[in-house]
RNA sequence: GCGGAAGUAGCUCAGUGGUAGAGCAUCGCCUUGCCAAGGCGAGGGUCGCGAGUUCGAAUCUCGUCUUCCGCUCCA
């Protein structure tokens, strides 16, 4: 795999400069130090992050009709855990060398003294437990039948929930569950800003299809159309890449895996997990629940467990590369020919956090402000809006820098004639318009 | 988890034992008026946190937390 930065991106000390400077992300419990791995999304963060889940939502569940929504629980019987593998595969004892730093499994060393890679005596660590799931306790007595765990991902809660969901949404395969909601894991190293964190939200659809022979072709459909996503929300495709995954580097029941990788400043990272499961999940539910999650066919007449394929995405790390993708440091002309920069995100008009700024020209003068201000409700209905006032070149760059696509200014004109001017933020390009013209454009009623 | 570097105002940083500073940003007033960075004024910091040394600690010592870089890990 490929990790050299790529030239011109942005530095991430740029992007987290931004970030907290303009109210996107700020460090989980700041003034107490902080909390390693955990983040917390300002005014415009927590927008873009809503805009950027809705716009998931919208394409994977609004839009279509073989999808139903969902909305499992965090906690979960601990079962859940022990029938997925989460339990078992990580009660494993761990030591690292501090010599060579390789990591070993405890039970498997055969000398406990001495590092099999580098030979060195006694530079181990003391054996830990290396389980990445959070542990709490349900009920207010604690001992070992309270234990719970915070789910590691958001896709246990659908495959325990198949049956209720094909019964109740009247729904026969092919058809998708899909569900958006936060997944804690005990990264041993959280970094990369928001990139690796301990708490997250997930955005899984988990779609399963008759085990007709055609499942591989419902693989390919789905990374098409995650494909076509990330295009219309202009993700620079340069940056991103669908890599498939090759037989040894995907489990042993997948026929299929395609990760969805974006160019970081620090490298390629994962955005995304589209996978061929199998029937392994359901699977793995029957065996230990003892009940049974097949699908009946009545056209005809026979008894399948359905194949599963997954696409699974952080909206963290999604928020994040729409932030990274977006920046830009932008030397330019201005209409005078003088040397300006600029700091611009390009985001998408429908997941920027401001669509429209509206301006008075002037500070403090009761006719403009008032007009400003009226024309600014009257857009807020249906658009995200935002009123400023003040020199006009600063109200551009701050409006550009936080990403907002249009910006309407109100002069004097304005009382005159009934024209504002609008300004379209990578153009730099201004447009004096009638006020009706400003109306068809915004779809809204402005006098 | 290991190694290295860092942590002083919202941001970037100065301040090497003696009562916390600058620029930018923010807020107010004035000025200007179509692509920022004119004027005046104001607010804002128990110097990451906790111990220790000292008459006295942002400054020295120890611990701890967090961030960044490299390794490791990433079901």
């Amino acid at each position: 795999m490929e990790t050299q930065a790529p030239q011109n991106l942005a530095s991430m000390d740029e992007i987290t400069a931004l970030a907290k400077r303009r109210g996107f992300i700020f460090q989980s419990s700041e003034i107490y130090g902080g909390i390693n791995g955990f983040w917390d999304y300002g005014p415009l963060g927590a927008v873009l992050k809503r805009n950027v889940k809705d716009a998931w939502w919208r394409e994977m569940v609004e839009l279509r009709d073989d999808v139903v929504a969902f909305d499992s629980s965090i906690i979960m019987h601990p079962d859940v855990w022990k029938a997925s593998g989460h339990i078992d595969a990580f009660h494993d004892k761990l030591v690292d060398c501090k010599v060579c730093k390789h990591r070993f499994r405890f039970d498997h060393l055969k000398d406990k003294h001495q590092c099999p890679d580098c030979g060195s005596k006694d530079s181990f660590t003391e054996p830990r437990n290396f389980n990445l799931m959070m542990k709490t306790q349900v009920g207010p007595m604690e001992d070992t039948a309270s234990l719970a765990y915070l789910r590691p991902e958001t896709a246990q809660g659908i495959f325990v929930n198949f049956k209720n969901i094909y019964q109740t949404a009247r729904k026969r395969p092919p058809f998708g569950i899909a569900q958006i909601g936060k997944s804690f894991r005990n990264e041993i190293t959280p970094g990369n800003f928001t990139f690796r964190v301990r708490e997250f939200e997930q955005a899984e659809l988990e779609y399963f299809v008759p085990d007709d022979g055609k499942d591989l072709d419902a693989f390919r459909e789905w990374v098409e159309r995650r494909k076509a996503w990330y295009s219309q929300y202009g993700v620079k495709s340069d940056r991103l890449r669908f890599y498939e995954l090759t037989p040894e580097e995907r489990p042993h029941y997948a026929k299929a895996g395609t990760d969805v990788e974006y160019l970081f400043p620090w490298g390629w990272g994962e955005l995304e997990s589209i996978a061929h499961r199998g029937t392994y999940d359901l699977d793995a539910h029957m065996a230990l629940s003892g009940k049974d999650l097949q699908y009946f066919d009545e056209a005809t007449k026979t008894k399948y467990t359905p194949i599963l394929i997954e696409s699974s995405a952080g909206m963290d790390r999604t928020t994040l590369t729409m932030l990274i993708d977006a920046y830009e440091r932008e030397k330019s002309a201005d209409p005078n020919g003088k040397e300006t920069e600029r700091t611009v995100l390009h985001f998408h008009p429908l997941i920027a956090p401001v669509q429209i700024a509206i301006f008075s020209l002037a500070r403090n003068k009761p006719e403009l402000v008032e007009r400003a201000r009226a024309i600014e409700a009257a857009l807020r209905p249906l658009h995200r809006t935002q009123y400023d006032e003040g020199n006009i070149g600063q109200l551009y760059r701050r409006q550009d820098e936080i990403g907002t696509p249009f910006c309407v200014t109100v002069d004097y004109e304005t009382l005159d004639d009934g024209t504002v001017t609008i300004r379209e933020r990578d153009s730099m390009r201004q447009e004096r318009v009638a006020v009706e013209a400003l109306e068809r454009f915004f779809g809204v009623q402005l006098r």
